[in-house]
DNA sequence: TCGTTTGTTCGATAAGAATGGAACTAGTCC
DNA sequence: GGACTAGTTCCATTCTTATCGAACAAACGA
């Protein structure tokens, strides 16, 4: 988990703890984040995914889900750019992103799509 | 979500949120109480799965797992007898639970049976 | 160099969650 | 009724997390 190039932290792929992607995912900013960047071809930068919040409170949020393993952050000139660490989450953890993203094949209803309860 | 016959609350399928199933994995004594029952053929009693903890905590975890609809309890005796709400959770969340438990089909390595980070 | 943009860090506060002892309730059996 | 068992509820304490303004840092362009 040292500091790569870009300053950022990033676990590697034998320290991931289901526990810590469980917190990382229990927060309702954080799951939007995991969905835009799932739904995103390309890496998204904070702004993008603040979601009318202060930036201070989104950094927050964003590091929580770096130190879970869930995204990667590099730098981009003065924009943070943030992406799904897919690849090493679904070897890790093969299926768990594809459910929480309702990639499933069957039709499932309305499923994920609601972030706060109705 | 109304008390049921055995007098505990259990959410129904459509109210389920997955940010408080989440919440209720991030435990590490939560995710071994689920992990007995996904193991086991048969329900089980809060004191088989209390791992030598008091019994208000214990009793605290499983109302937890229980609201997020992880899990149902009825009474039998003066047991209460808990088992994984396997059917709805792979309704709504189809492969959620068979990510968590490890259930992938290819080998996997030694994943998930770490509960503390190492 | 100065101003702008993008995001982090700091610090204070507030909200929420975990813990565990003590008292309590509900069954069961004598 | 009395004793025993299995869990819950209550309560206080402690710990953790979220929130957000303010100050800061880094990259960039004029």
């Amino acid at each position: 988990m040292a500091r790569d190039e870009s300053g950022f932290s990033h676990p590697d792929e034998g320290t991931l703890s289901l526990e810590a992607i469980f917190h990382a995912l229990s927060d309702p900013y954080r799951l939007r984040i995991v969905r835009a960047l799932a739904a995103s071809t390309v890496p998204m930068n904070c702004g993008d995914l603040s979601f009318g919040r202060p930036k201070s409170s989104m950094s927050h949020h964003f590091r929580i889900l770096r130190a879970a393993g869930v995204l990667h952050t590099t730098s981009q000139g003065v924009e943070h750019m943030n992406r799904l660490r897919r690849d090493m989450l679904d070897r890790r953890f093969p299926g768990l992103m594809a459910a929480i993203l309702g990639e499933t094949g069957q039709p499932a209803g309305d499923h994920p799509r609601r972030l706060t309860p109705a």
